[in-house]
DNA sequence: GTCTATAGTGCGATAGAC
DNA sequence: GTCTATCGCACTATAGAC
């Protein structure tokens, strides 16, 4: 779990791509031109390209996690993921919606918990089926909002400050 | 743009193979599997791979634009979008989330009517950031939250309910 | 940690017969 | 409309020197 300094390099560039270009339209290549080495030193930190998505897939699910777990209020929470979501709305955002990456989070124990930890923030001791399309939506309003063709040009600021209102109207 | 029955199965194979693995992540001879033929009959159907992911996603913009031209009120709208994302919950969705088919659809003028029209229908006068971003926000709910983990198991006819009570809510 | 060099495979795409 | 056969290339991955 605890990247070197090369390993990082590495992940923060696949993660760049993977938004670009999908987790299957990026090869080691684009990978290793882009960090200016070759496609041997990248299979120095990486045994195989299945190896970079997760890693890749697992720091990002490690930070909303930092989100999910810092929060002791529902507003704190959104507030968090409205942050998180912006700050990645160019990087992250996209390679999380990946078919590949997805499949791999829907057992995964950790993305688990924390999906399990963000409905009881939210939603408290609701367990119905409502809660759970409410939290899904609300994840992907978030996720998906920020990445839109509409809002490509908004500031950050005033894409943050929009998305929370209406994340608090979602969950209301 | 209308399809001989060739191309049909060609862009309806190759659609639930992109929302499985990507774009990228689907070759043609995955697609030519798909459909019990080779490689070169599906060329005969489609010069390029572009030119098979290009008419998936028209199909796809295709039938969103029929939903929205054929609404009269904002009922009438969300209860089609919704309606069209549950209906491809294990297909479409994910392909329109695709970077290359996002891309390609940015600076599209058919795409960009369809929305225009669909914040016109939604939110009326209203040609603020916020109602722009309140747009996105609707899309990205509706279109993530029928591929999300969490709803994978739920009835059709349960997330299709519990998505428009949301749509609503998230848009009065 | 990075390099050169290479093996082996699958890719997108084309030619031409039926 | 589908086939067989093939081209040239890019891909993932490995070996071994520095």
């Amino acid at each position: 779990m605890a990247l070197t300094a090369a390993q990082h390099r590495v992940v923060t560039a696949a993660t760049q791509l993977f938004a670009r270009h999908g987790v299957g339209g990026t090869s080691l290549q684009m990978i290793a031109d882009e960090l200016g080495v070759t496609k041997a030193a990248v299979y120095h930190q990486y045994k195989s390209k299945d190896d970079i998505v997760l890693a890749a897939a697992s720091a990002e699910l490690a930070r909303l996690r930092t989100v999910v777990e810092s929060a002791t209020t529902r507003d704190e929470l959104l507030a968090g993921m409205v942050d998180l979501a912006v700050a990645g709305r160019r990087t992250a955002g996209r390679m999380l919606n990946d078919p590949v990456v997805v499949a791999s989070f829907a057992h995964d124990k950790k993305f688990r918990e924390v999906m399990h930890k963000m409905r009881a923030l939210l939603l408290g001791d609701d367990h119905s089926r409502g809660a759970q399309v409410r939290v899904a939506m609300l994840v992907a309003a978030i996720s998906g909002a920020v990445m839109h063709p509409f809002v490509i040009d908004l500031p950050d600021e005033t894409l943050r400050r929009e998305l929370l209102a209406l994340a608090n109207r979602l969950i209301d």
